[in-house]
DNA sequence: TCAAAAACCGAGCAAGCGCTAGATTTAAGA
DNA sequence: TCTTAAATCTAGCGCTTGCTCGGTTTTTGA
C-alpha cells in the first residue's frame, strides 16, 4: 500500500492535525479526536496515513519546508553581514509565529518520531541551521560579531524559539520588532 | 487519604520519575514503567502518589525548588549589575545541566498537569522570573544593557534553556564557559 | 457514460492504560 | 515485646487506545 503524499486532501488534513497536536500535544491528541476535527471516521484517516505518528512527521515536514522556502526567499538579495542576520531572523519569527502549530510541534514533539521520520526530519533541520551557520560566520568574519559561532548561533536559535512560549499575536509587538530587539542586544543594529 | 509529601522515599521515587519521563516523555511513560524503575508493583506507586500527574507535579516542584535556591545563593554578596548577571546565569545553567532531568521535565511537560498543579508552579516559576527581572533591571540602569528589560529577559532565558536541546556534558565546555560566552555576546563582560 | 480509483463508513479487536481494593509484609515506637 | 502505621503485593476492573477490514459511497477521467 503506498500512499500519495502530496494530496490537497492530505495537506488539509495536516494543517488540521498541526492545529489539535499544537493544542493538546501529540500523545494526548487521539485518531478519535483527529477524525472528529477532520469531519470523518477515525478509521478513514488510516485511508491517507500509515499510522499515526506518519501524521506528526507530516506536520513538521510542512512546516520545515516552508521555513527553508521563506529563509531562501529573505536572504536572496541581501547584502552585507548585520542586514543578512536582522533578515534572516525576521523570517524565522514570521514563520516561527504565523505557523505557529506546525513549529511549535516540531519543537516539542520530535520524541514520539519513529528513526525513518527522524532522520528525514533531522537533515532539514541541519539544511536550515546550516544557513544560520553561514550568516553568522559573515558576521564575525566582517567584524560585527565575536565569539564562538556555533555558540552564537544555539544561543540565537534559543532565544528566537523560545518566544512560542510567551509571544501574545494580540499584543502591540511585532514579529519584526522582536527581530529587531534581539539583533540590537547583540549589537547589530 | 493525606499522602506525606516530604518522605524520604518519595524523594527518592520523584528522582527516578525524572529520568524516565526525561527520558521517553511524561506520556509515553507508563505507571508501570516507573513502578518497574523504581523496583516495586504499579500498585504500590499509588500509595504514594494520589495519581500519575501528582508525580509529574512532584519532579518539577523538586526542580523549581532546588533552582531558586542556588539562585538566591549566588546573588547574595555579589555586587555590581554586569557580575550579578554573570552570577545569575552561571547557576542558572549549573542547574539546568546538572539537574537536567527534572529541568528539561519542567520545560516540556507543563502541559499534562492539572489545574492545580499548575497555579503552584506558575507562582513558583513567576517567582524566579522575579530575580531575572531584577538584575536586568539593574544592569539597565547602571548603564550597561539597553533596551525592553523584560524583552531582554526573555531572549535570555530563551538562549540558556535552549541549551538542554544541545549541551553535551562529555564535551570540552562547562555550563560556566556558556554562561560567560552568552554574557560576552550581549556586551556583559 | 461508465469503469476504476479514491475516500469514507461501521463495527470491532487486541492490547495497554490508569487506577482500585483487600490482603500481606515490613518497619517503628512505646 | 506488642501495637500501629507505613509500604508493598496480588489480582483485576473498566475504559481507551491505535489500528484493521470488508463493504459502501463519491470522485475522476477517458
Amino acid at each position: 500500500m503506498t500512499l500519495p503524499n502530496n494530496s490537497k486532501r492530505r495537506k488539509e488534513l495536516v494543517a488540521i492535525a498541526a492545529r489539535l497536536f499544537f493544542e493538546q500535544g501529540y500523545e494526548r491528541t487521539t485518531v478519535r479526536m483527529l477524525a472528529d476535527a477532520m469531519g470523518i471516521k477515525s478509521g478513514s484517516l488510516f485511508h491517507h496515513f500509515n499510522d499515526k505518528q506518519e501524521i506528526l512527521c507530516a506536520v513538521i515536514q510542512d512546516g520545515m519546508e516552508s521555513a527553508i522556502e521563506i529563509a531562501d526567499a529573505a536572504l536572496a538579495d541581501v547584502q552585507g553581514a548585520k542586514a543578512r542576520f536582522r533578515a534572516l531572523a525576521r523570517a524565522h519569527l514570521s514563520t516561527l509565529l504565523n505557523d505557529r502549530n506546525a513549529h511549535v510541534v516540531a519543537l516539542y514533539e520530535w520524541r514520539s518520531l519513529s528513526e525513518s521520520s527522524l532522520s528525514v526530519l533531522i537533515g532539514m533541520r541541519d539544511h536550515y541551521e546550516q544557513l544560520w551557520q553561514q550568516v553568522i560566520d559573515e558576521c564575525v568574519k566582517e567584524g560585527v560579531l565575536k565569539g564562538d559561532t556555533p555558540l552564537i548561533r544555539r544561543f540565537t536559535l534559543g532565544a528566537l524559539n523560545w518566544t512560542v512560549q510567551w509571544y501574545d499575536a494580540e499584543g502591540e509587538k511585532t514579529p519584526d520588532d522582536l527581530a529587531n530587539a534581539l539583533s540590537a542586544l547583540i549589537g547589530l543594529n
